[in-house]
DNA sequence: CTAGGGGTTGGAGCGCGCTCCAGGTCAAGC
DNA sequence: GCTTGACCTGGAGCGCGCTCCAACCCCTAG
């Protein structure tokens, strides 16, 4: 499997896999006779993990953090669920900011809802809505 | 109120709240004597307005379509609902991803505790883990 | 034998959203 | 009158996460 099929697979780009390479996040991977990268299935599995690691919002520093202890072995594996675990507790947080967000942009719709329904002005008319 | 009460209020930078100006995301304030800005209560408002867009992530070309539509007064109360229904259908989107995330980390993490707890290795082993 | 379409490298550049800076003005307190 | 400190402006710089580029290499098909 070539670097265009891995890009096609996970859905990064060969710049954006080269890259991750360089900076430690993923394992280089062998080479062919030609000197191209191969990569192997397992290797998709750690990419599309980074890739929800990213979604939600991990910086790289983090990620190398992560990729650093994961090379190290399974010694380090409680130190990698500590940093998963402080990551999902930021994680929650964010999603119950996120929802509280989001019900207040109903709120705010709904207000123009009916500002716009009911002929012209809004409730807490001050002549400027935000 | 000058800039360093409002900034306090709000949690921007005076900084940023003569970028967000420049840029076109907040009416001029008025200016004192001595050409210094003073911000008037209602600029609180939009400003933690603003702030709640930006932290669902929308991007500044975004809010700036928004203040523009929110100059021209009333007549645009329907385009800007229109734009924040957008919006808030993405937030909710991502919400749900997010979520999504959030459960497999929390998958993740229980794999780590088991593999922890007993003894070693993990049910999927491979020597290697995400 | 040649052309084309992958791949490789190192390094520069970019878009976003600020953030900082130099150099200046102004107002208040001692 | 002088110092201090907050404010002003225009413009440069920054950190992040890529993204693009030139110049080169290699393999395959025609």
């Amino acid at each position: 499997m070539q670097i265009s099929d891995f890009a096609r697979q996970t859905g990064l780009s060969a710049d954006t896999l080269r890259y991750y390479e360089r900076i430690g996040l993923m394992q280089p991977p062998l080479r062919d006779g030609g000197g191209r990268r191969v990569y192997r299935a397992r290797d998709l599995d750690w990419a599309r993990f980074l890739i929800r690691l990213r979604q939600t919002g991990m910086p790289i520093a983090e990620m190398q953090a992560y990729a650093r202890l994961r090379a190290q072995g399974d010694a380090t594996a409680a130190a990698r669920r500590d940093l998963l675990m402080r990551h999902r507790d930021g994680l929650r947080q964010r999603l119950a900011d996120l929802a509280e967000c989001l019900s207040l942009m109903d709120q705010k719709i709904a207000l123009y809802g009916a500002m716009i329904s009911s002929g012209k002005d809004a409730p807490d008319a001050t002549g400027h809505h935000s």
